[in-house]
DNA sequence: TTTGGAAACTTAACAGTGTTAAGTATTTTT
DNA sequence: AAAAATACTTAACACTGTTAAGTTTCCAAA
């Protein structure tokens, strides 16, 4: 029976269009300033039929979320490539730092805002994207200390902290606590510098001795 | 005349009792949970009586966010007594999580939050208080740098970098990203074990060579 | 002491929010 | 054709921050 397909897939569709048009309101107005109001009239229905389809709006913003995981996995894959792990992990922090300044409310999102969490917290394995994200990082880590990087530290501990060191940099940016805190103005001109000296940091760490 | 005085105390009396009310509530319930009614309610005034007194929430939450940094100001105290740069740059480190664990709330609101930096892009001196905290940070770095460490780096850059690996660590902490991510369950403890990893990995930078 | 005016405070409303119970069409199945 | 299930909407609830307009209280000059 074809015809419960076919009824499946315009739910689906609908699913998708009510997604559409969250991201593109959430990108140029933000999380607070995007009403479930504001989505329902841009795809011409009434505001209860997203019910239909999400739970309540934390849950909708949950799948934009995890969209927003799938993007930054795809630009980590050209990392493949770098088969030296310390050149990864060095690698790993720019790129990381570049979808953040690219995607500056869709990394908010992920890793700043309170709202998907919410979602999450009723059921933890839909925290699978950034559990995912971080293996990543602790394979690389595992990989450096095998090399004899990291020496007598625990590998989640150095995980933990290189992704604090990057999330770190890039959401007091995205937050707007760097304002007069440091003398450049050119925010983006920080970060590289930030980058380097971060990269550098590690290059010290490295020696094996 | 004194009584124009006595007005005045009375009226920054009253502003007072706001402040207390807001702070209790939102240490309580968070910003968002905390409404303006709520407010006027514990002290038993109207709600338009509180723009009496304030621009907005946005203002009344910026004066309790610059409770916060005083807060943060004393317990950096007790550092002037750590006369090596170095030590004191690692302690440093410890009592900034240390109050970023014990006032979540208000570490939210200083560091992560929107809402209080609003009143802030009207007139960006008064980001004073960020400002100094990230001075006394700066300043130390530089002493680190007089004794030859971190050589060849740029200072604001290292501190920001510095900066940036213990907010990361406590604001990915506080706003739940890392739920699974790390095999240990107890947050507290990731802390510990994360902070000592990053005093290890200062020691590291520190050889002067 | 009465009057005028400023200051302190409140009422009522605006325009919005997320969310839900109940109702109406529409479509499918019996 | 009647019954049942699906899709969707209306109307409402209980909130939110904020403001214009109105009221009360208080102090000073006539």
């Amino acid at each position: 029976m074809g015809i419960s397909e076919r009824k499946e897939r315009l739910k689906e569709d609908l699913k998708r269009r009510i997604l559409d048009a969250a991201r593109e309101l959430f990108l140029e107005k933000g999380y607070e300033e995007t009403s479930i109001r504001n989505i329902a009239e841009k795809i011409e229905y009434s505001p209860t039929t997203i019910y239909l389809h999400f739970k309540d709006k934390d849950a909708l913003f949950h799948e934009l979320h995890v969209e927003g995981f799938n993007l930054l996995r795809n630009k980590m894959q050209v990392l493949l490539s770098v088969a030296d792990p310390m050149e990864r992990l060095k690698a790993m922090a720019v790129i990381y730092v570049q979808f953040a300044l690219e995607h500056r409310e869709l990394y908010d999102l992920m890793f700043i805002m309170d709202a998907p969490m919410n979602a999450v917290d009723e059921d933890k394995s839909k925290w699978q994207e950034g559990q995912n994200t971080f293996d990543v990082l602790l394979n690389t880590i595992r990989q450096c200390m095998q090399q004899g990087h990291f020496r007598g530290m625990d590998p989640e501990a150095v995980a933990f902290v290189v992704w604090s060191t990057v999330h770190g940099m890039v959401s007091l940016h995205i937050r707007n606590r760097c304002l007069k805190v440091i003398s450049e103005c050119n925010h983006d001109h920080i970060m590289d510098m930030s980058v380097t000296t971060f990269n550098n940091m590690i290059n010290l760490m490295a020696t094996k001795e």
